[in-house]
DNA sequence: GATAAAAATTTACACGCGTAAATTTTTTTA
DNA sequence: TAAAAAAATTTACGCGTGTAAATTTTTATC
């Protein structure tokens, strides 16, 4: 069974009815349908795709890209969106920049290249190559997700930074000390600098002197920039509270792994030393030593909203004039570590 | 510039010429070669991968089979292999099947729909459903790797479980005292078994009495399953002997958390009630309160021999009679736990 | 500068499927 | 049962590329 017409023989259906029949198997006589899905099961003849790919003006493609897949929280999110993407019958292509814009170009080009009915694009952010990516935005339908460049793509989807640093900060500064702020001096991520000036802001409508404490080092390996400023930080004393908030989870657990090191005593008893809370909810998050204090993204609908505003791209097929944020309120995560 | 005759016409060389070019840019002439990329660099023409694939025999498509992406070892290693890949100038399809047996197979059958030229497979493992991936080998040149399963694929490359446990029994022993083994079950993997065993039967030659130690719990959630398992077998005391062998990082991370929650200190000094040990290197181990001591893949080896086998099978284009089994040695990794 | 070898060109067909138009067959409606 | 509507069929062309065979042009060799 080599090709189509081959089947249709086989069916006793003509070639255009199948071809009629795989777009979509509503449109045939049930009769038919039946004969076609019996001859099916008989004989393993499947569409080629490449051919069928390049007569179709959009594929069932779904191009997924994000910056980092060896961290597990972009791990889960695919997860979550590849899952969504296949039962609504459509292909994720996940692709990850592993960090660097180049690839990340690379990677949109890749996608072009394969007519993708959608994208769903989770940038790199600081590093990403703006004119890059607003030149494929032209081309093909695209939800930005978790970190907001302006103007890429249809929609943005994504977590409140504001809101959920505004609730950490509260939460801390009503059950003991107002924290300090602990960042990367470069983030790779453009969700850092929101969570810095959130803290920023909600510190001083508490009234109190916010205190951001930054760290040196570059790229992706937030843990180790975490654990060795982390050291640095509780060695020179640089703290004028005894509570940090971390910008993100793995710096949190970096800083853990420090703060256990140097014999820092971490959590809410009264024989701590630090108190120490992340942002995030990392899937370890659960698991550190003491479990860590986070806020959480809202993942199952941060992943359901996106897959569903492409898929009323794809369906309406017209390029939205304004671009629509979603922003999806982070939940406190009650743990030992503050 | 729609299609190759055009792109042709604007070069001022012929169709096929051009055609020669994209196949192997070296078998025309430089004068040639010149003036096409010339012309590339004018205009923007990349041929449509649809009709290439459509008409070559094998395209330049390499498959990835993870059995599970959201797991950080996973993640580090198909990073890896991605990057490598593309080096040799293909492209890499990555596929997750998220540990469902059903996915796995779906999987599957979406890369022999796109004609890859290899495939790289690490299948679920017991989950899996061995005449599904019988039968894709068959029809596509596969290179097995991390987890073994016997007759898939014309190569296997992977992690020497066997002096891995040796070189961890001899080393807690030598240290301190004989240790126990923590395991899971019903493990997802067959690597777990091979652990197990060899677990044994160091022991046994060292003149010890093996203990095996079973965690409930099915899934891939290994980090909760140790937790949990690990706090009801530390409040139990069930076991003969302070040192603690978990059959991976994972579960010996939910173990820490465990261990740290009821107060059990973990490590080498003399105030320690625990040691506690895993397998895998996982990237977070360096980062867990203690660091975890564990043996470490040698996962750039294991990259890097799992690519060159594929490629080789490429190039030939045989599928050979033998099937190689490469294993590497692994690496104590010594850190604060045990 | 003549000859042989190499490379490029021309011509033609193939790949497997989408899809439009005209026609025939089947089903629905009255 | 006849007419109208719906579905299937036939026929034909298009998509963008690979590739083979025969021919012409260019390059290398002496």
């Amino acid at each position: 069974m080599r090709n189509m017409e081959e089947f249709a023989a086989f069916c006793g259906v003509s070639r255009p009815t199948v071809s009629k029949y795989f777009h979509d198997p509503e449109s045939v006589r049930p009769a038919t349908r039946a004969k076609i899905e019996q001859a099916l099961e008989e004989s393993n003849y499947r569409p080629n795709i490449f051919a069928v790919n390049q007569n179709r003006k959009l594929t069932k493609n779904i191009g997924i890209v994000l910056p980092y897949l060896a961290d597990p929280f972009f791990a889960e999110i695919a997860r979550r969106i590849e899952t969504l993407v296949i039962a609504q019958g459509f292909r994720p292509i996940l692709l990850s920049s592993h960090g660097d814009p180049q690839l990340e170009v690379g990677n949109l080009d890749a996608l072009r290249a394969i007519k993708p009915a959608a994208v769903l694009l989770a940038p790199l952010g600081r590093a990403s190559d703006r004119a890059a990516l607003e030149g494929f935005c032209a081309d093909v339908p695209t939800v930005n997700f978790d970190a907001n460049i302006e103007g890429i793509g249809e929609a943005f989807v994504g977590h409140n930074n504001e809101q959920a640093t505004d609730k950490m900060v509260e939460y801390l500064t009503r059950t003991g000390e107002p924290p300090v702020f602990f960042e990367m001096r470069t983030p790779p991520n453009p969700n850092a600098n929101k969570r810095r000036l959130a803290y920023i802001g909600a510190m001083e409508r508490l009234g109190f002197a916010p205190q951001v404490v930054q760290a040196h080092g570059e790229g992706w390996a937030l843990e180790e920039i975490g654990y060795n400023e982390g050291r640095r930080v509780i060695m020179e004393r640089a703290f004028s509270s005894n509570t940090i908030f971390c910008s993100n989870d793995r710096l949190a657990i970096g800083f853990l792994a420090a703060a256990y090191e140097l014999g820092s005593r971490v959590g809410r008893e009264a024989d701590c030393a630090l108190r120490v809370a992340g942002h995030d909810n990392h899937p370890v998050a659960r698991f550190t030593c003491p479990t860590l204090t986070t806020i959480s993204h809202d993942y199952a609908r941060i992943a359901t909203k996106s897959v569903e505003t492409m898929m009323a791209l794809i369906e309406s097929g017209e390029r939205g004039d304004t671009r629509q944020v979603t922003l999806f309120d982070g939940e406190l995560i009650m743990r030992a570590s503050a």
